[in-house]
DNA sequence: ATCGTTGCAAACGTTTTGCATAAGG
DNA sequence: CCTTATGCAAAACGTTTGCAACGAT
């Protein structure tokens, strides 16, 4: 579920920073700025990474700690950072999966069944064939989701790598 | 949950029927053809419609009377039938959804937020830009999953009207 | 006779809830 | 002070499991 470094697609200028971000949002809507929250987008936006609730919660301080954020909170917390535009969320293997949306580029997924990696990408031509599918459909597109499942290059690689070694013996 | 038949995109022809292809998968696999598994296809395929393990359920008969067919055992033989290529299945709002795929063509979806409908969309261009994608990042293809969301034509119609009443109050 | 399958009950993993207490405005 | 937010415990949700009894081959 990690983000593969070299397929990062750079970020966009964006005039708030996300903490600013979601101060606002949270005033907008008579929502309180508090220390979870506040420590939250911190640890969110410190670095960009693909994640699900679980593994947020065991980066951040256990109970007892400070800064100690309890499970519903975290949960509560990032279904407001979705609301707010921090972040976008889909599913994947029964779980929600999260990823920066604030100041980062629309883009979908490959998804390597054997290594769990998320590989991003982006074209504009899928762009272009939704937005005529919906037009034909008179549909009026929020967002789309597309996930590519199949193996990635180093998975395939080590495969044939050990279908040698196995020759071998 | 429902099919738009409208939107319907035919069917491909095929040489076996569903219940012919899966016995022959079971054999194949040294798996028995039990009536649970054979009661289920046939009402899995007698009509076309996207369904998930609850509303199958909902639909079967009731524990005590004839063809009862346990829950596990719903849960059991679905995922059964996609490993046999009979039903395809992704997740929506955190519970697994099934159509057939057996004797059906490729599509994608349009989710609407409002009444929860899948209307089904072919486009050739679509799978010329996943590949093209894979082809990139040496991503070997099993599948995809393309959903987009939004409003369809009849939910928009509908709130726009309900505005339009609102305005004359 | 064997071994895969079923139904039951109980567990599972993830996410959500009700409620008393705490703390932001 | 008045709410909204939090943490806790427990529930809810969809799904899966262990196991004894059953049934297909």
């Amino acid at each position: 579920m990690e983000v593969d470094e070299q397929e990062s697609l750079g970020s966009v200028p964006v005039a708030l920073s996300p903490l600013e971000r979601f101060e606002e949002y949270l005033q907008s809507r008579g929502q309180r700025n508090t220390e979870q929250r506040r420590y939250l987008v911190e640890r969110v936006f410190s670095h960009h990474e693909h994640f699900d609730a679980d593994q947020l919660m065991e980066q951040l301080p256990r109970k007892g700690h400070p800064n100690y954020v309890s499970r519903p909170t975290v949960y509560r917390t990032l279904k407001e950072f979705v609301d707010a535009g921090l972040l976008r969320s889909f599913e994947l293997n029964g779980r929600a999966v999260y990823e920066h949306d604030y100041g980062y580029p629309q883009h979908d997924h490959l998804y390597c069944e054997k290594c769990h990696k998320l590989i991003e990408f982006r074209t504009e031509a899928l762009t272009e064939i939704i937005a005529s599918i919906a037009q034909l459909h008179k549909f009026r597109i929020r967002g789309h989701r597309l996930t590519v499942d199949g193996v990635c290059d180093a998975c395939s690689k080590q495969r044939s790598r050990e279908r040698r070694r196995q020759d071998r013996v």
